[in-house]
DNA sequence: GGTATTATTGTATATTTTACAATATATTCG
DNA sequence: CGAATATATTGTAAAATATACAATAATACC
């Protein structure tokens, strides 16, 4: 390598990633406990330095897998964090990335230096150490913008859902509240969902109906330029 | 440095800037001409690795001002690709910013090893190196939807400018067509363009009203959820 | 059967979007 | 100066969408 060019490869680069989950007591992210320096001993955005020989997309779910176990979970690049101090080893940027799971589809197994890892209900996340904080901050945006303007909130809920529990994950991730008969309107005019036939069982009250999200119908809708503007 | 992590900090990182700006032909991007290696004597998008003791924002805006003399633009960083051959001097992770610049309003000097900087037609981009096509076209989408979602358009036109214009700007880069009249209303009702009192001069037809963006009406409106649904 | 609890539904009004073409204002040219 | 040329500007009716608002339905439990 030309001498000159080897101070530029110094760096080291992490991946990071927000992992939000949903369920009747609302939204929850995923975080492990550190059982390695850095902050040894804290709760953290799972995340990892990525070895150099992996692309940097494949590098995010493998960092994911080795830490919670979670495998083949769809995620999303959401933004770089590159300040010259945020790690106390030496310059590290990190890549952070989102991805929505159904809490009850997955089992978590902490592994590799996770500790443990466990579901924090949105409003009570600790101190992070490095930026994560700012980056769960940058997360939960980014979460609001996108179920805004695509139906990715079905990801969150069961296969088989109630209209009720879809509007509680609209309000409490939109922090706002719907009107049940016009957010009902809204949403099955849009058509990507499904009355399954079947109903709740096991409650004490009205059962409701469960529907399905219907993915084909959603892509036949001329564009991706779907809008949820209740 | 404990001896473990001596492999991961081997990385260097770069920045790529797209940097649109408009004219009456349409679309530009501004390329450099690289007198370096790699892929020297190419047009490329103007970025370079940073060096390892600046934030990665200011080094954003610092490969901008050293390429182009472009300086004080107002960049949003994009997306970060690493793939992991992507750069053939090793591992480089590259981050991708945008800009949006009055093209009139600055004078671009090609300085350190970029030879030469214009602004190519968006339709008239050669092939570029590295993956830079790929980032180029993420930039364009992410126009797309910037604009379409924020009142950013006007960051490409002169301070002063036509409603015709303003369609035009619209059009093109939405690649698709208005009617004059909707267009129009759906623009003045949103209240954050104002009429200046002037009309164009030295055309050979009926002159047009001069309009000129007003920021401070813009973000009085209630939240940043502006949508452009034409 | 009555109570408790949540699910479900409709309608009138206001607002926004859409489709559509004639008139106005400037310059240039003969 | 009048005609020709070129672009700018404007309104309205119909359709679609959004909003505000409350009574009835279905189940379990006692």
């Amino acid at each position: 390598m030309d001498p000159n060019l080897i101070p530029f490869f110094k760096a080291a680069v992490s991946v990071d990633n927000v992992v939000f989950g949903f369920d009747q007591s609302g939204l929850k992210v995923l975080l492990i406990y550190r059982g390695a320096d850095p902050y040894r001993n804290c709760w953290a955005l799972p995340g990892d330095l990525i070895s150099l020989d992996s692309d940097l997309s494949s590098s995010a779910e493998k960092v994911l897998q080795d830490l919670t176990g979670l495998d083949k979970v769809y995620m999303e690049q959401i933004h770089t964090f590159g300040k010259v101090d945020r790690h106390p080893f030496g310059r590290v940027f990190t890549v952070a990335y989102f991805a929505l799971i159904k809490i009850e589809d997955y089992n978590i197994h902490p592994s590799s230096w996770a500790e443990e890892a466990a579901w924090f209900p949105i409003s009570e996340i600790p101190d992070l150490p490095f930026d994560h904080n700012e980056i769960l901050l940058f997360a939960k945006d980014q979460l609001k913008t996108k179920i805004r303007r695509q139906p990715s909130g079905f990801e969150l809920l069961p296969k088989y859902f109630t209209l009720t529990e879809l509007q509680k994950l609209y309000e409490s991730i939109l922090e706002t509240e719907f009107d049940v008969r016009n957010f009902r309107k809204k949403i099955l005019s849009m058509d990507f969902i499904t009355d399954t036939g079947l109903k709740q069982s096991s409650v004490t009250h009205r059962p409701a109906k469960l529907f399905k999200y219907n993915a084909k119908k959603y892509s036949k809708l001329s564009s991706s330029d779907f809008a949820f503007d209740l």
